[in-house]
DNA sequence: CACTTCATATAGCGTTGCTATAGGTGCTAG
DNA sequence: CTAGCACCTATAGCAACGCTATATGAAGTG
């Protein structure tokens, strides 16, 4: 019993649709709890909503302002690539901050029905992209990169979702991110080739190491782990392997 | 009512979630629905599965092994990330094929909480990867690879299954799917990135060592050697990141 | 005041997932 | 043959769900 103050009953339905939403522990959220915690009955709500995906979806529309509020704050960096970028992230960050919320956006999925705020989404990050392609940094038309892009945010915060707070490895985002973003950018050479590079065994592998480490001194072991770890090495590559 | 048969209750409960489900266009399958085709009543399925998540688990365990089956049956092609290519595309065409079933495995996301299918197929790409990875063909440790690849691949499919069949652009697949194949491989040049270029020698080595080490059970070193020498392995593989 | 319009409440419908309880079935043991 | 014992299924019903037909109040307009 929280919003019984001077507030519209809109408002309040609002407000209170939206607390729930958001500490439900993926439980369902249903109109009782709604209406008894804005104070009002449940004809209030289908008559200013029609419906109960009416609410959520004012919910998920309020929500997106904010969303969107954020894409745009960062928006003018003057390097596209890198407001891409930073759309990425901040799409991300509102999935974390919010997975209730996020779910209800970008998880509702049904075959053949898309939200309306996918397509918003898409429409912001092509925009985006359109700059870039007038830019002459896009590879591809600035629509197909913007739904690649979107698909592959989409998947990661999903996935990230899914995973317990303390576990969430932002890498598995940044590195996605990067590799879409590389995927559609024009000004890099990708020579590519599916050929392999030559089968590897364990002693390729180890000599390979070894000579790389030698060369670089990686600065990831101290000197004591690396001498043993060198030895070690040279024990595996001179023994005839399997 | 269409399996009032002689199989077993348990088998028509299945058989009628599964068809209800996959007929269900986009609306909730009821357990009432469930019963009433499979020519059962409630306590049955309650018996049986315990739940309705429960049998809708065991029609998504169904419904995974037919997904596996088309995994393993393009497995041996002896070029690993092709391999990857064609589990991509089957995942893809698996989730088209029958989006309801597909929603309830990859789609019914709650936070905090992942459900088992999820890993599973992770685990099968990351040991798809791991061939890869013993190859040198791997920029990245097998296991940051798949969760890449399969975020992407999930926010893909999602994405395809929210269009209406005829708009269906596959190509948005095998671009995203190129993307990131591109980005965990480490036998093509990458001149030029946002950053400094690819990661360096000692990582791609380490890392198909790392690889090849925990598949062939190397009798070189002893098990405490060994264990030690996989954790600096691992330190070093999954160090020097952005 | 009469009248319309908008907003809220009362009460209840049909459906949902699920279950307490009881009854039927096929088995092995005596 | 029958007694007992698991196992499986059916009857009947609960609480909660989304939603609505209907009625009541408040506000503005002639």
């Amino acid at each position: 019993m929280s919003f019984d103050g001077q507030l519209p009953p809109k408002t309040r339905l609002l407000r209170a649709a939206a607390e729930l939403l958001a500490n439900s522990a993926g439980g369902a959220v249903s109109t009782r709890q709604i209406t008894q915690l804005a104070g009002v009955t449940a004809p209030t709500l289908y008559h200013h909503f029609g419906d109960k995906e009416g609410l959520f979806d004012a919910v998920v529309a309020a929500g997106f302002e904010e969303y969107v509020a954020g894409e745009r704050d960062f928006a003018p960096s003057g390097q596209p690539l890198e407001d891409i970028r930073r759309m990425w992230d901040n799409h991300v960050q509102f999935g974390l901050k919010q997975p209730e919320l996020y779910l209800v956006m970008f998880g509702n999925i049904r075959p053949e029905s898309r939200p309306a705020v996918v397509a918003d989404a898409e429409g912001l990050m092509e925009e985006m992209l359109n700059k870039a392609a007038v830019a002459g940094q896009l590879n591809v038309p600035p629509r197909e990169a913007a739904r690649s892009i979107l698909a592959a945010n989409v998947g990661v915060t999903l996935m990230l979702i899914t995973e317990k707070a303390p576990e969430r490895n932002l890498e598995l985002s940044t590195m996605t991110r990067d590799a879409m973003i590389f995927a559609v950018s024009s000004d890099q050479a990708k020579n590519s080739g599916p050929e392999e590079s030559g089968k590897s065994s364990v002693v390729v592998a180890a000599i390979a190491l070894n000579a790389a480490l030698q060369a670089s001194h990686s600065d990831q072991l101290s000197s004591s782990e690396l001498k043993l770890f060198l030895e070690w090495l040279h024990r595996i590559s001179t023994s005839s392997t399997s």
